[in-house]
RNA sequence: GGGCCUGUAGCUCAGCGGUUAGAGCAGGGGACUCAUAAUCCCUUGGUCGGGGGUUCGAAUCCCUCCGGGCCUACCA
């Protein structure tokens, strides 16, 4: 049966940044699905908004001297702007910061809060001073508590893998002001969604709203299972909802000088823009939110499943609303096999693409790359260049090319001639591809949208309308031949309308009636004018390709070097905050020379070493260079130590200092030397 | 350490208990000339990661080992 309405949206993206070839991945494969759901007549709407709220707003805002409201709506302008170009098609595309979105906060909280799931704790949390503000544990470095690496976030080491909290590291400073930190105790409030453990098992767990890699995840790492002892029923942890100021949010009503964490009003959000676009086209919220004859499809990327996959539909059930009948999760997108890196130019942004490439290039790759799955998808681009160019414009496009200027003349035959079944098997596959589309295997629909491209093109081969064209007596052959070549091609531009708009209008318009409908594929179309034919879609040129890499590089700065020294580890660990010399002078650093090295067998990347100031003087460290160094080629060698490092405590023993080595960690660490002279126990100055 | 996923032709993948394992692209040979050097025909190529088991029968189910990815690591 039919649902009455779907309502499906794409996450929410952070108006922190412009669109990049990543997010594009989610809102091209959603659009694909609401386009398709269009096409076949379903009452469909997606809706999307700019999630605008928390510190890292605030923090660019003041970077730039704007207000945060300043800063989102130029991000909302340049947003909406890459999404149209893709032909990412919104029926609403609204704000987080939102009357609309605020009402709703407010609505939800007193629900959570008549539901007796908000409780109140106090929270132990980082403060920079200068900003003033609370510190997320990513806006705060320092050294790490377990293995002294320096420059560490604030609640895990990526140098030993360990994880604390931000009150354990060493030396914390605020990536904002470069200020240590306070420590600061403030009370927030946290929803206890433990008390709904039995419906989010229930909900996550059944009818398919998720896939069953997700449904398996969450009741692996989260739920757990009464009665198995493999996996216990685990009690889900309270979510601390609020924060304390400055921050920009929403303020609450009933906790002043208190705001909603971004993380709270972002999916209410969805609701907010669904109201926003309710109130512009005469529709009642109650309709799309709060009817079951409703569908709510969610689609988003498998960073964000917990959110979406159990805070959320605790805080609809609760509220009142409808809980989205699927969760479609994704991969991430990575670049010829690697993470998108800007170094390599492979952090593509949506604009920067535009400058040089087709988006309907994207839109189909994406389509034979994307499934049901959440595994990740991977931009080849060399693949990329070869399909777009060989599926696209030497099948399908080819077909329209190939056979409309014979028919320019006479247009379309009225009646459909004999084509040995092509246009039936075409009508036949059409149900699998739509079925593929509903399961958004879309890869399996391009597949077989292909497939009818390499059926209809040997059907031109052996009917070879350009001999049959100098032959006036087989005039009406050649109009039948052009006939069944056309609509073969049009019921293809019919199938693939949701991955390449831009084709099906194309299409509409060279045989002189619109593509609107997916039953449309399902009729060959006779007697119709044939338009000239105009070129539908370029050939990709792997150099544009390569023009795109290189915009998206980021450009070396400075006076040109004859060493030819790579910008990257700057871009990937930009220089800190400016200090004082006193500052400089607060680290004593001495040279020493290690007498004896060993390796800590239960530790990943540790080696013991034992270090010599001179005379008697002996300090133990832990170094995570276990990749890196040989212990025995160690002993004898002077480093550098920074020596009045306050000892710490480590799984392995008492970490008295720390030695100074430069590179990324794991097997690229290089330690600091000493020309030849220095004596052990000297200070560096 | 735990969890999830994954390993099929050079590449990207389909097949997920049943005839001699498939497609597209790439490679090789030929044809055609309408088309954006597109198209068409033929063709090379795989002991389906290794090993064990269940079965009349396994790429397909189970176990185990190896490799890859992602997520976590007593705050998601």
């Amino acid at each position: 049966m039919k649902p009455s309405r779907i309502l499906v949206t794409a996450a929410l993206p952070y108006a922190n940044g412009p669109i990049h070839i990543g997010h594009l991945v989610e809102y091209i494969q959603t659009d694909i699905w609401v386009r398709f759901q269009k096409l076949r007549g379903q009452r469909c709407i997606y809706i999307c908004a700019d999630d605008t709220h928390g510190t890292a707003i605030m923090i660019s805002a003041k970077k730039r001297g704007v207000t945060e409201e300043e800063f989102i709506e130029a991000m909302h302008v340049e947003h909406q702007r890459d999404f149209a170009a893709f032909e990412i098609e919104f029926d609403h595309y609204g704000s987080t910061n939102s009357l609309e979105n605020r009402e709703l906060c407010e609505e939800f909280w007193t629900a959570v809060n008549d539901a007796g799931l908000v409780t109140e704790k106090a929270v132990e949390q980082l403060y920079d001073p200068i900003a003033r503000t609370p510190l997320a544990d990513r806006f705060v470095r320092g050294k790490c508590p377990v293995c002294q690496a320096e420059e560490q976030y604030g609640d895990h080491c990526e140098s030993c893998l360990s994880t604390y909290t931000p009150v354990e590291l060493i030396d914390p400073r605020s990536v904002l002001s470069g200020a240590p930190t306070e420590l600061r105790t403030h009370p927030h409030k946290f929803i206890q969604l433990e008390k709904l453990h039995d419906f989010l098992e229930g909900w996550t767990q059944n009818e398919d709203h998720l896939q069953p890699e997700v449904a398996n995840y969450l009741r692996g790492h989260f739920l757990g299972e009464a009665g198995n002892p493999e996996n216990p029923r685990k009690e889900l942890m309270d979510w601390d909802v609020t924060r304390p100021p400055e921050y920009f949010g929403f303020e609450i009503p009933d906790f002043p000088g208190n705001y909603w964490y971004v993380w709270f009003d972002a999916p209410i959000g969805y609701v907010a823009a669904t109201k926003q676009w309710c109130h512009q086209h005469g529709e009642k919220l109650e309709n799309w939110w709060r009817d079951p004859a409703t569908k709510i499809h969610h689609f988003i990327g498998k960073d964000i499943t917990y959110f979406h996959a159990l805070f959320w539909p605790g805080m609809l059930k609760t509220a009142g609303f409808n809980l989205p009948e699927k969760v479609h999760i994704h991969g991430f997108l990575t670049v010829d096999g690697t993470k998108m890196s800007k170094s390599k130019g492979t952090f593509v942004k949506a604009s920067t693409y535009l400058n040089h490439l087709d988006p309907a290039y994207m839109r189909y790759y994406y389509s034979t790359k994307l499934g049901a799955r959440l595994d990740d998808l991977d931009l080849n681009l060399d693949e990329f260049v070869n399909k777009v160019n060989s599926d696209l414009v030497g099948k399908v496009v080819n077909l329209a090319s190939r056979t409309a200027r014979f028919a320019t003349d006479t247009g379309l035959s009225g009646m459909y001639p004999e084509d040995g079944g092509l246009f039936a098997t075409g009508v036949e596959i059409g149900d699998e591809i739509a079925a593929a589309y509903e399961m958004c295997d879309y890869n399996r629909a391009m597949r077989l949208i292909m497939d009818l491209a390499d059926r209809a093109n040997p059907y031109v081969e052996a009917q070879a309308p350009w001999n049959l064209r100098k032959d006036p007596a087989q005039a009406d052959r050649l109009q039948d031949v052009c006939t069944v070549a056309l609509n073969l091609f049009r019921q293809i531009a019919v199938y693939l309308a949701p991955v390449l708009p831009r084709l099906a209008r194309q299409t509409g318009e060279l045989l002189s009636e619109p593509i609107q409908s997916w039953d449309q594929a399902k009729q060959p179309l006779l007697g119709t004018p044939v338009q000239p034919f105009q070129h539908m879609l370029q050939r990709l040129e792997k150099k544009d390709v390569e023009a795109m890499i290189n915009e998206s590089k980021e450009m070396e700065e400075g006076p040109t070097s004859t060493f030819q020294d790579s910008n990257a580890p700057l871009q990937e660990e930009p220089l800190c905050e400016e200090i004082s010399f006193d500052d400089v002078m607060k680290v004593d650093l001495r040279v020493a020379r290690v007498v004896q090295a060993e390796d800590v067998p239960d530790a990943r990347k540790l080696l013991k070493l034992t270090l010599s100031l001179g005379g008697d003087e002996r300090r133990t460290v832990f170094a995570g260079i276990k990749a890196a160094a040989d212990p025995e080629q160690l002993v004898g060698r002077l480093v550098v130590l920074a020596a009045n490092l306050a000892p710490r405590k480590m799984k392995f023993g008492i970490s008295e200092g720390m030695i100074l080595a430069a590179g990324p960690g794991g097997k690229d660490v290089f330690i600091l030397g000493v020309d030849d002279g220095a004596q052990p126990g000297q200070r560096v100055h």
